[in-house]
DNA sequence: GCCAACGTTGGC
DNA sequence: GCCAACGTTGGC
């Protein structure tokens, strides 16, 4: 199983609103590297849901529930999407702060790749922001 | 609100 | 196929 990190701006779209939902597409990726990542998606697989511009934190944890389908918002037909299905929120979010402040999560996707907004988590990665989310700040 | 980073577009 | 111009993302 592979890990992810999504990310979204919760003025478009939030973890409150994903849990609400339950599952939802993913819709409005325009970037094939993001859209790779997507494509190389497996049922199963768990993705960090991470508040961009707002909040800057990983909130809550999804997992993938449809493979790499078109995207029906996407005029051109390029893109795809997945659809997602809420897991549950971590416990206390982790920040773009506390990311930056641990040293083994310096080579993370998310800090190197600033603007992409579908990215690879390596199992280590996804462990160590899993115990920060358990320990109290 | 600004600006750096970076992906995409389009002219040549 | 190159590269300048442009648009967008996202942190600050």
């Amino acid at each position: 199983m592979a890990f992810w990190l999504m990310k979204s701006e919760p003025n478009v779209w939030s973890w409150d609103q994903q849990v609400k939902k339950g599952t939802e597409s993913w819709t409005g990726v325009r970037n094939y590297q993001a859209a790779n990542n997507m494509k190389a998606m497996a049922i199963g697989d768990q993705a960090f849901f991470y508040h961009s511009n707002i909040g800057k934190e990983i909130v809550g944890i999804v997992k993938i529930s449809k493979l790499y389908y078109p995207d029906p918002t996407d005029e051109t037909g390029k893109f795809g999407m997945v659809d997602v299905t809420a897991v549950n929120p971590l416990k206390r979010p982790v920040t773009l702060a506390d990311i930056k402040n641990t040293p083994a999560l310096k080579n993370m996707a998310l800090l190197k790749q600033s603007r992409l907004s579908v990215s690879a988590v390596t199992p280590a990665e996804w462990d160590i922001i899993l115990s920060l989310s358990q320990t109290p700040r």
